[in-house]
DNA sequence: CATGTAGGATTGTCGGACAAGTAGACCAAG
DNA sequence: CTTGGTCTACTTGTCCGACAATCCTACATG
């Protein structure tokens, strides 16, 4: 993969955005990146669009580029949307009955990890999820996904010193998740997964400042504005 | 919205795209487009750029951008990638009985543009299945929607003169998944999308050169290389 | 205290320039 | 005539410098 300076001065953002080096809601202007990387400020320009463009940074017209700030509000929004398309995907897998063995690897692997007693185990839990989407084998499905993943490692960095969801819970909820689709139990492992993946939308978000609230699936805007008058 | 420049030329350029002034597969150089609109090379090659990331045009390396052009798998993955999306809003809208207005409305619009004897009807239907999809209210839902849905019409766009499903099923067809929304009929609801966007995938597919297949809900590299030695 | 305005900082766009890479034409050898 | 390698034209990647448009802030003014 020959990248391009762009490539990687974007690749470089990333990476400090997702360290927090660069901390939520911080500018960036194009002449402070040009600086940084020593390179024109067209170059930097572009490398800024792309990262607004994939959200890692937000902008509007003339003024200077942030790192983006996720909210209660965008948490829940980024959780219910990977519920959704993994809901779905998971009664499609259960309909075939197969499971990647990708995800049985990744599962393994926060197992290990949960014995060293580490609690970081953002890399294979993600991997668990991104291989059940791959593994339906649709490009757009998965760059969907993909495009989710980055905000969701993007959540978990904004809230390092936080409580975290016990690795063990999470395996064990994985493991079962996987059976039920082995057994061809659509329904059942979809239902999980949504207890899941809404339990981790709901420590996540209050961590950032949100009310716990009643697990509400829908955001509040979901029901059209029934106050008319 | 005050648009820039470059937003001008890309919109322009896209709908160049879908009108087929520009023809699938032609190539598109940054000189051509600085010329066109008279504006910088730097302006045209920033157009290109923004919609090489929307999949209007495909470009490797140090090569001439080119139109995409859609084959029989784009199209089942594209519409694979919708089932996915709808089924699981379906479901989601089926729990709370409640169906959009501006779904009602479009469906009407798909009627009456039937009785009067009209065929186009890709507009409204498009806004149909949009409505429903943000209805949910989620941000990040209806965007990764609205990314398929310029693929979907250039899907509808590339194939203008072959035969199309009738107005007259796909209102009766939408009108029926309304009903079963409203009655809480969840699975009913999602299985009767899933063969109605099946039936157009298979449609759109065949007129793009594959074989009509046995409605394969998968695309073949879905099974994990089972032949490994 | 409200309001308007001048200044500095930052972005949007332009024009030109050069190196690097790709693809196709052309020529040479078997 | 086919095969193979080299060379050239075109295109892209990146840079530099410049200017107008726009935004934010601080200050001056009524």
């Amino acid at each position: 993969m020959v990248t391009s300076v762009i490539d990687a001065v974007v690749e470089d953002l990333k990476e400090l955005v997702l360290s927090r080096e660069l901390a939520p809601d911080s500018p960036l202007t194009e002449a402070e990146v040009a600086a940084r990387y020593d390179v024109a400020r067209a170059t930097a320009k572009a490398a800024i669009e792309r990262l607004v463009a994939e959200k890692v940074l937000v902008r509007r017209n003339h003024k200077t580029a942030r790192v983006v700030k996720l909210g209660p509000g965008d948490v829940r929004d980024i959780y219910n949307t990977r519920i959704y398309l993994e809901s779905e995907v998971l009664r499609r897998l259960a309909g075939l009955g197969e499971v990647p063995e990708d995800a049985r690897a990744a599962n393994a692997e926060i197992a290990a990890l949960w014995q060293q007693g580490t609690w970081n185990i953002v890399g294979p839990d993600m991997r668990f999820h991104t291989a059940l989407i791959d593994s339906l084998g649709s490009d757009r499905t998965s760059s969907a996904y993909a495009s989710l993943a980055f905000e969701v490692k993007l959540c978990m960095s904004q809230l390092q010193g936080s409580q975290r969801l016990s690795p063990e819970i999470i395996v064990a909820e994985h493991a079962k998740i996987l059976d039920l689709i082995t057994s061809g139990e659509a329904d059942a492992s979809a239902a999980l997964l949504d207890e899941h993946l809404s339990r981790a939308r709901e420590l996540l978000a209050g961590a950032l400042g949100g009310e716990p609230g009643p697990a509400a699936y829908l955001p509040s805007s979901a029901l059209p504005a029934s106050t008319p008058a």
